[in-house]
DNA sequence: GAGCCGTGGTT
DNA sequence: TAACCAAGGCT
């Protein structure tokens, strides 16, 4: 095996140490205001970074933006202030209160990782023992490590990815190329205030450093930058093309008796499981048909939802029982009273059959 | 390595 | 507006 160095090719080693001091130093002057980062304390000490909300925040902020993070994190902090009273939640409880937030194995995790944490009387500070922790890959646990625990580590998001790649104008395609980039994170990576350099890789990522159209006449590396030195930085980082998503179509059941709907929990750690929804047909419609409605109809087409997946596009018809009499759906679920439909904490398709059917005819 | 897993904002 | 993408993890 062929040592780093001899892998990596030109900068100088000396310009890796210049790095550090100047994003510091910009950060210092420009860092963003954030619920989770500590405020300065009036007596001029600063309050000790709480790793619950280090922790709370990192996991929220996995492949989702700032802005969908902050309420969110606000309800969560509010209604669960530690991760003692995390893990004493419910499990639907949390489910529900993640409800719109997306990726919900992050939720499933999340409970999970606070009672083994509340289990042992606190968050592991080293950055191997995190990693060992539900919910927590390499990026989270050096995460957290570095910014709630002062350990040093080298933490790769997307945006560091982007500023490593153009930095060192990194002509291998993602993610091929995760590898190098993490030898060069790590060689511009300081021993002193490692949680303030992650934070600030990633707020120059997050506004400077941006995909497309880079603010590179404000940026604090920008001397030292191969990318701009040879132009277009924006075609960094390479990226190979994307998989085209098929369109899948199905249909949602709305079952209404004495202002209450049928709502089923899914199961499971596949699609949206441990949630709350409509009963479904499977969305297998046009390949093999297979789902049938928990009750038999008559059934009034109540519109159709378009919702775009991580993987697929879904046309899903949304169709309102008609019948009279009582109903006895044959499926697993609970009446839920309408009047409360926000507290059932139905993922956005969901929500959206919700309206559909709720204003239909 | 590659597929699966949500959602909303930006361009 | 359609496409792209975000403080990724798990299998």
């Amino acid at each position: 095996m062929r040592g780093v160095t001899a892998s990596i090719p030109s900068p100088a080693a000396e310009d890796y140490a210049l790095i550090a001091p100047l994003l510091l130093d910009w950060y210092d002057r420009h860092a963003r205001t954030l619920p989770w980062r500590i405020a300065p304390v009036a007596g001029g000490q600063a309050a000790p970074a709480d790793p619950y909300r280090i922790w709370l925040s990192e996991v929220m902020l996995q492949q989702t933006t700032v802005a969908a993070v902050k309420p969110y994190f606000e309800k969560f902090t509010s209604r669960w202030p530690d991760v003692a009273a995390l893990a004493a939640a419910a499990e639907e409880d949390v489910m529900a209160a993640w409800a719109g937030l997306g990726y919900y194995s992050r939720a499933r995790n999340l409970v999970a990782c606070a009672r083994k944490v509340a289990e042992r009387g606190g968050f592991p500070a080293t950055e191997a023992q995190l990693r060992a922790l539900p919910g927590l890959g390499a990026y989270t646990a050096a995460a957290v490590a570095a910014i709630a625990f002062g350990q040093r580590a080298v933490v790769v998001d997307a945006n560091v990815e982007r500023v490593v790649s153009r930095l060192f104008a990194i002509t291998q395609a993602l993610p091929a190329s995760r590898k190098l980039i993490g030898q060069y994170a790590d060689r511009i990576t300081p021993h002193t205030r490692p949680g303030d350099f992650a934070q600030a890789m990633m707020d120059l990522g997050s506004g400077i450093c941006t995909t497309r159209q880079p603010k590179c006449l404000l940026c604090p590396v920008a001397n030292h930058c191969a990318a701009r030195a040879w132009g277009d930085p924006a075609r960094y980082p390479v990226k190979l093309p994307k998989k085209p998503k098929p369109t899948r179509q199905g249909c949602a059941y709305w079952i209404e008796q004495d202002a209450a709907v049928w709502l089923v929990t899914r199961q499971g750690k596949g699609m949206l499981g441990g949630m709350r929804s409509l009963p479904d047909d499977g969305w297998n419609a046009g390949s093999d048909g297979s789902g049938q409605p928990p009750v038999s109809g008559p059934w009034l087409d109540a519109g159709l939802v378009r919702h775009t997946f991580t993987h697929f596009a879904l046309e899903m018809s949304v169709l309102r029982f008609q019948g009279s009499g009582p109903v006895a759906p044959d499926v697993a679920g609970e009446w839920w009273p309408i009047d409360r439909l926000e507290d059932a904490g139905l993922p956005t398709l969901f929500a959206k059959a919700a309206t559909a059917a709720i204003n239909a005819d």
